[in-house]
DNA sequence: GATTAATCTTACCTTTGGGTAAGTTAACTT
DNA sequence: AAGTTAACTTACCCAAAGGTAAGATTAATC
């Protein structure tokens, strides 16, 4: 049994799961993985997130200390988002998890449209 | 923008992640491992499932195609549930993120008790 | 005939997640 | 002075997730 910000988890693999819980984080730092984006750009690439929800998830990744932003003093304002050395590092477990939906896709029966 | 049981993800790790998505469902895999394993032997390992949570849990797990059950003909009955080909070859990259957060436990402050 | 056993179900409730739609800010453009 | 822009924020709503507690099943055992 493991704490982490006053909520117990059973293992790390429990906590890490948490880390990117919910529909949008893993594809958030997927998007992230190949150099920073800003707020609008990284909406365009993951159509259908809401603004209301990508800034949440994007707070909560920044909490969580697997991404930081930078502010530009600008108008209109300028904001770049973009992995920490952790938020890098978990890449390849995600990328691993993408390879294996790509390897049972036939057997899922996915539908490309 | 793939299809799959009437639903659509973004990308294969959308849907990977749809597929562990929730609080019990990576652990259970990665509980199972290591062998077959009966109902409440599962729940005993993974404290603080409910019986009613651990076996949605499970019917989804069957229905995506990643473990199996075989009932004997018993009473009181015993069944066992195991990991298919496909739920096999998820364990890499759960385990990577297991690594991960292992290795980015001091940074997080996680706190063992 | 009541108890125990393991698996699964049902009813009910609360919390969380995510959606839409609209508003805010502040400087630059027209 | 009104419109445009990027990044948030806020109010409101609905669906999904997960929890507790109780009940169903059914043969063997006490």
């Amino acid at each position: 049994m493991i704490y982490y910000k006053d909520k117990k988890y059973v293992c790390h693999l429990d906590l890490a799961m948490e880390l990117i819980r919910g529909k949008w984080k893993a594809i958030i730092l997927c998007r992230l993985n190949n150099g920073p984006k800003r707020f609008l750009e990284l909406q365009r690439m993951t159509c259908g997130v809401s603004q209301k929800v990508l800034n949440e998830k994007l707070k909560e990744l920044e909490g969580d200390g697997l991404i930081f932003k930078t502010t530009y003093p600008e108008v209109p304002p300028k904001v770049e988002f973009e992995l920490t050395e952790m938020g890098k590092e978990i890449f390849p477990s995600l990328n691993l998890l993408k390879k294996w939906a790509l390897k049972y896709e036939k057997q899922l029966e996915i539908q490309s449209k």
